[in-house]
DNA sequence: TCACGTCAAGCAGAT
DNA sequence: ATCTGCTTGACGTGA
């Protein structure tokens, strides 16, 4: 099992996530963000494996604009020296990749122009990890998208443009369930039609699930993944206490999580803690995933 | 330096 | 009708 934590160190004094209004768009803007975006990477990878986190998830905020109209700019030739550099810390720690899509990337859109924009924007997601020079275990994870009233429609619409996709970039979907249309039995089911793996977030398994229990489900989840996928990821949260329904803690709750790893435990995994204080959290599940031994 | 309105983009559910 | 939250709040103007 290999944890980590998305996108944002908030130990570290840089920040990797830059970006910059639309409107104030140039060339020299752009070089100066993705400059400082990769060099920040490049930081919060270390520190990880300093401290022996070895899953990370890098944001979609890399290359601002990446698949934007007003974006002409050969970023991947001119960066190319800088990725691959990148690429073998990834490599040579073993790190694990993830990316996750924000949610105006919807491939099952009723609307023509948002399904095209979402293929556009998934190529750049696949641009960054093959700049990387990672190969398919480097995972590009979305949600299934909207209902537009007919679940079942939407569902096939998804399966049907999955399967457009080009090789390389279906390779690298998986699919995770979301706390209020698409369960993680939605999922499987898209699955079986496409041979998508299958990302199970447990707090909106928790939030939606028919009935069905985490620990019985897992098992059909993880037969999604191939040996060309890498091991199966989970993404891991926990309810801010108080606050309202699908709302993230503020940091992890030890016995929630020694809960989760005993419920768990027949199952490899990388984990994904999406808890807000981040890299704290991370390095806290890693010594009570230690403590307990699975 | 800080407050705060706004930010490329979608969708569903709550108010 | 309008607001909120989402993998992550951050940008940028005006005081």
């Amino acid at each position: 099992m290999k944890i980590g934590y998305p996108c944002i160190n908030r130990s570290l004094d840089c920040k990797g996530n830059r970006t910059f209004r639309l409107k104030s768009y140039s060339e020299e803007r752009l070089i100066e963000t993705v400059e400082k975006n990769l060099e920040c990477l490049q930081n919060m990878l270390e520190f990880n494996t300093e401290r022996d986190l070895y899953f990370f998830r890098i944001t979609s905020d890399l290359v601002p604009f990446a698949s934007h109209e007003v974006n002409d700019f050969d970023w991947r030739a001119h960066f190319e020296r800088r990725f691959k550099k990148i690429g073998k810390i990834i490599e040579g720690n073993d790190i694990r990749i993830n990316m996750h899509p924000n949610q105006f990337i919807v491939l099952n859109s009723d609307k023509e122009n948002v399904y095209k924009n979402s293929v556009e924007e998934l190529r750049y997601h696949a641009e960054v990890l093959d700049s990387l020079g990672l190969d398919e275990s480097a995972k590009i994870q979305l949600h299934v998208g909207g209902v537009y009233y007919d679940k079942e429609k939407s569902m096939n619409r998804f399966a049907e443009r999955f399967l457009d996709l080009d090789d390389r970039l279906r390779n690298r979907l998986v699919i995770e369930n979301d706390e209020r249309s698409y369960s993680i039995s939605d999922c499987l089911s898209i699955a079986e039609d496409t041979d998508v793996p299958v990302v199970a977030d447990y707090l909106h398994h928790k939030i939606k699930n028919e009935g069905k229990s985490f620990e019985d489900i897992i098992s059909r989840v993880s037969e999604t993944w191939s040996e060309d996928d890498g091991r199966m990821m989970v993404d891991y949260s926990e309810q801010a206490e108080g606050e309202k329904e699908g709302r993230h803690a503020e940091t992890l709750h030890e016995a929630n999580f020694t809960k989760f790893l005993e419920r768990t435990k027949d199952h490899d995994f990388d984990l994904m803690l999406e808890i807000k204080d981040k890299e704290k959290s991370a390095q806290k599940a890693l010594k009570i995933a230690e403590k307990i031994k699975i």
